[in-house]
DNA sequence: CATTCTGACTAACGGCCGTTAGAAAATCTG
DNA sequence: CAGATTTTCTAACGGCCGTTAGTCAGAATG
């Protein structure tokens, strides 16, 4: 019954919390922007107010460190998405389907460094660290399938949904290479993607 | 009137030209499985079968070997489309843009790691890098611009042309991120995104 | 065959990396 | 205030990195 035991990541000794909580927040950040690989834990360290060894009272290792980085990225935006789908039950499933591009896109965008670095360093994080993220990734994707199913209608191909969450996906997430808070807007990117989505006739 | 002045990289003394021409293929599939922190000249040069230092021989540096893939990378595409385009220039505007999807992801998927290594690599490369290839870029994207305002219709807004380049190159590009051979093709995911757009009225 | 040039090799440089063990400081507890 | 615990620091380790200078083999040239 000691401390590692039972409240092992929120309730332990005060400081600790904070500055884990500090790391994790630097680290996410400066993945967004220079990668992983690009990211040490010297420069991370400095930029917490530490050295780098003090970072292993934390974190195990600095693939472990990335998960997490990397795993709170994916919850950030399903959490986000799932609960403005709760938040707003009675839309059609088209409006829906743009209600939840939006909330995506804001989230990548605005609110979460987690989640950029999570998209933009993905690709190369070493296979330990992907595997560990597979099941939150699944899970976000089922989150997406069933938009889209609602959408497409009951009677859609399994490949036609993938395909279109794909699409929609790939046409957000790839916002992270161009979009300028200063020239673009999310509401006015998000209004140029749904005009490609018709509506679709409940037959 | 050496050689060094006039024909520079096409008819070098010949092996040269060859190792050359290996080393940028073999360093752009690295590029693209790694990415280019990831891709250490001592590794890239055993697989190519030399030794680190010979590599300077060819490449004045890591980063202007980078480059040099990248460039070729986005001129790959970019020459692919617009040939496309010449080759099939009785078609209506939205069949140009559905063909220039299919050209483009063909190229990325099938035909050349340098296009994927370009795309996957650029946000991580250093800045000198990126200024480098900030040229073909532009170029690139100015082909795009002309194949949507084509589709869209003469009256359109500049930022409506950009926003619908980004949404239909993010869908395609992202694909690096799931396409599975095994399991995909290409030409089905264009008929997917292709649905997306809808005929426009010449009006 | 002798020479010149081409192309690759060897061996090392300084530098940064992730990581660790143990000392030291800061904080909490009685 | 004394002691225990939590948190950070110091200093170093082995390892890999990009890069360079100097050497050397082999092909091309006369």
């Amino acid at each position: 019954m000691n401390k590692t035991n039972a409240a092992q990541k929120t309730d332990q000794k005060p400081k600790a919390a904070v500055s884990r909580q500090e790391i994790l927040l630097v680290a996410a950040r400066m993945m967004r922007e220079r990668g992983y690989a690009e990211t040490s834990l010297r420069d991370l360290a400095a930029e917490v107010g530490m050295k780098a060894g003090s970072l292993y009272y934390h974190f195990a290792s600095k693939e472990v460190l990335a998960t997490e980085v990397m795993r709170l990225g994916v919850e950030i935006v399903s959490d986000a998405v799932t609960d403005g789908l709760k938040r707003a039950g009675d839309l059609s499933p088209r409006e829906q389907l743009v209600n939840a591009l939006q909330i995506h896109l804001e989230t990548l965008l605005s609110a979460s460094d987690f989640s950029s670095a999570h998209i933009r360093c993905y690709p190369f994080v070493p296979d330990t660290v992907q595997a560990e993220l597979k099941g939150a990734r699944r899970d976000y994707d089922r989150v997406w399938n069933g938009i889209i199913r609602a959408y497409l209608g009951e009677e859609a191909e399994d490949r036609q949904v993938r395909y279109l969450r794909y699409a929609l996906v790939g046409a957000l997430n790839w916002s992270l290479e161009w979009f300028d808070p200063k020239r673009d807007s999310v509401s006015d990117y998000i209004v140029s993607v749904a005009r490609l989505l018709p509506d679709i006739d409940p037959s």
